[in-house]
RNA sequence: GCCCACGUAGCUCAGUCGGUAGAGCACGUCCUUGGUAAGGACGAGGUCACGCGUUCGAUCCGCGUCGUGGGCUCCA
């Protein structure tokens, strides 16, 4: 049979042979580089017999499959430790996940974090017994028997769900037997440095009425330095958490005499937020939007109308009693822009109508799943409701694409990935409806030229849509932006325009977050800048300080005069040595540090410090303000045309 | 909501095998006037999350409540 190397040599091999043989035959020198391979488009077992021409594709940990076959393997090798040092722990699933793996065993209590230590010394221990890693099939009778007999309940269980007739697969190591599908590594050895991280509790299936399993959490990497990389990154991670900076340069707090997932916003914070909401509401001024402001509750009828108290009910506050009727604190704020939509007869000509709001809502989120800023149960929303109509839809959704990228981009983000999510198994609305909003989204993607992926089924129940998920400084993905068509609320509130032939026809409504929540925006960005925010959004731009008492009156005038000027500026006058103070500005990530001693009085000058430490050396009090006008400008310029066409950011992959 | 862990000064944490607590930083006063990431002295600061129980006595033990953290989706 004659077997290619995908980019490499081609030749003859005896039938039967295995992929290593192939391998092998045709020069590829099997180190423990190699995990497994792709065989004419599947992931397969080194040790996989070959039948009849193939195209053999080397994986090693360099690629995504290659990687979580690594990493599959790794977790087969916890799974070992497991059951060596607690026999009666039973296995259930254990996969590989995009940068670790972990394992849910069955036990009878939590693993401590000493049992982590000594399975982890077990792990490390059977890398080296280096086993071999063999794959047997088994018919489904014969597999559940197996299991039965090995006392591996949950295994029985995976296998009894399986269809009849197929055959089940196998992986031993040693006295090791897990029900895998595999591929695996050939053996032990071929992982190099493994580390556990941590455990927890899980549901079997994922199910709170299913038994609580022990979760244990792990990651490997081929060599010990990488998996330092890696653990150097985690460490990084958990040093940026928004929470600890958030808290460290005294930007909000949360309280339990407020109530979890309330958020205060200090002065701070609140100037962070303050400029992002200034530049929004400026962007969206530009854009074409009308800002508009509502209640934060209204009777509960209004919801009632939008379905909200149908559909959303388990993600409200319970409603208030006032004079007698129901109040409801308000989760989302389409409806009310639909009252203001209603509040007259529209023409098409009125179309399309753009209405923004930094609505502020109220949602009631599982007590479990609260995290700091970025999930809460009070947050703003940087919301807008269009009305078009149905012909406008692709050039309105083809906009809102193009100021999502210019406004992420401003904060600092360059990585975007697009998702169009597709008409969901409930849902509400007619298939032509569907057929035309999903393929208006799908047009407008294209027309960007932006690469995405199709999220099948994953719409809304009243309409298609496309999510925008930002990469960050540390290579984590976040969503922020959606964009989604909505057929439901319009004909619940029986939105209408007059058409040309002065007729009533429905509007379509598209809602659109750019940011999603202010709060979980600043969350992200806090990690994303590691607190050290650009100096157009810093609460601080720079500090003024004196090196002794005798320039107080000129440090004073200067600040006076910087603040003038338009910049955020504070001074410290405190009878501290200038290293200290630079350490507390440094300490505060304020992005100039503005020091005047004896000399700079008498030149009139600053000594200009940049908070990575860099000098630029002294500069007038003109000068400064000349640097600090260039370095708080925001990173991009950008006026969206009135009509058509738009500044597109095509490099979003 | 569920499981596990945690809750001690503004912050980070130590401590008490049950006898009402301690450090560093921050804060205040004083000394020091020092040139780019920590000058010194003294001082003030705590209902040990809250409630109930056990006990002569609870911050410590038990139960409950509240809150925080990790997890509960990524298919053998």
């Amino acid at each position: 049979m004659k077997i290619t190397i995908k980019d490499g040599p081609s030749g003859e091999v005896g039938e039967g042979h295995t992929v290593a043989d192939a391998l092998q035959a045709l020069g590829v020198s099997l180190g423990l580089d190699i995990l497994a391979a792709r065989v004419n488009g599947t992931v397969v077992d080194l040790s996989m017999p070959l039948h009849g021409d193939a195209v053999i594709e080397p994986l090693r940990f360099d690629s995504p499959e290659g990687r979580e076959v690594y990493r599959h393997s790794s977790t087969h090798i916890m799974a070992q430790a497991v059951k060596e040092l607690f026999p009666t722990a039973q296995l259930t699933i254990g996969p590989a996940l995009e940068d670790g793996f972990y394992y849910d065993f069955a036990y009878e209590r939590p693993f401590t974090p000493e049992d982590l230590e000594k399975i982890e010394q077990r792990a490390r221990e059977i890398l080296k017994r280096n086993l071999t890693i063999r794959r047997r099939e088994l018919s489904k009778q014969e597999a559940i028997e197996f299991f039965k007999a090995r006392g591996e309940h949950y295994k029985v269980e995976l296998i009894e769900g399986f269809p009849e007739g197929e055959r089940v697969s196998v992986y031993s190591q040693g006295d090791f037997v897990d029900l895998c599908r595999g591929p695996h590594v050939p053996s032990t050895g071929h992982v190099g440095a493994l580390k556990l991280l941590s455990t927890a509790g899980a549901y079997w299936r994922g199910d709170e009425r299913n038994p609580l399993l022990q979760r244990i959490y792990g990651t490997s990497f081929p060599t010990q330095a990488e998996l330092d990389t890696h653990l150097a990154r985690l460490e990084e991670i958990k040093r940026r958490d928004h929470r600890k900076v958030g808290k460290d340069l005294d930007l909000i707090s949360i309280h339990d005499e407020i109530g979890p997932g309330l958020v205060l916003w200090h002065p701070k914070g609140a100037m962070i937020r303050l400029q992002i909401e200034n530049f929004w509401r400026e962007q969206h001024l530009n854009a074409g939007y009308e800002l508009v402001y509502s209640p934060h509750v209204a009777r509960l009828d209004l919801w009632k109308t939008s379905g909200h108290v149908d559909f959303y009910r388990e993600n409200m506050f319970a409603p208030m009693k006032v004079e007698g009727s129901d109040y409801q604190l308000k989760p989302m704020n389409c409806p009310y822009h639909i009252m203001i939509y209603k509040s007259h007869l529209r023409s098409y000509r009125d179309l399309p109508l753009r209405y923004g709001e930094l609505g502020t809502v109220y949602r009631y989120e599982r007590t479990g799943v609260l995290h700091g800023l970025l999930r809460v149960r009070g947050f703003t929303q940087d919301d807008a409701h269009i009305f078009c109509l149905p012909d406008q839809m692709e050039e309105e959704v083809s906009r809102v694409l193009d100021f999502t990228f210019y406004m992420l981009r401003t904060f600092g983000f360059t990585e975007f990935e697009v998702f169009l999510s597709t008409r969901p198994k409930e849902s509400v609305g007619s298939d032509e409806h569907w057929e035309q909003a999903t393929s208006s989204l799908e047009a407008a993607i294209k027309k960007r030229g932006v690469t995405y992926r199709v999220d099948q089924g994953g719409g809304a129940f009243y309409g298609p849509k496309i999510d925008i998920k930002i990469r960050d400084a540390l290579g984590r993905s976040w969503q922020c932006s959606t964009i989604q068509v909505d057929f439901n609320n319009p004909q619940r509130f029986q939105l209408h325009y007059v058409g040309e032939d002065g007729k009533p026809h429905q509007p379509i409504m598209i809602h659109r977050a750019l940011l999603g929540s202010i709060e979980r925006f600043v969350g992200i960005l806090i990690e994303h800048y590691g607190g050290a925010f650009p100096t157009w959004l810093a609460p601080v731009q720079a500090r003024v300080m004196n090196i002794t008492d005798r320039q107080r009156d000129y440090v004073s005038s200067v600040s006076a005069d910087l603040k003038t000027a338009g910049f955020r500026i504070e001074t410290d006058l405190r009878n501290e040595k200038i290293g200290f103070k630079i350490r507390e500005a440094e300490k505060a990530k304020v992005p100039f540090m503005l020091v005047a001693g004896d000399r700079e009085v008498q030149g009139k000058t600053l000594s200009v410090r940049r908070r990575n430490g860099t000098n630029v050396g002294d500069l007038t009090v003109s000068e400064v303000i000349t640097l600090l006008r260039a370095e708080a400008a925001q990173p991009y310029q950008y006026s969206q045309p009135s009509q058509g066409g738009g500044l597109s950011f095509p490099s979003c992959a």
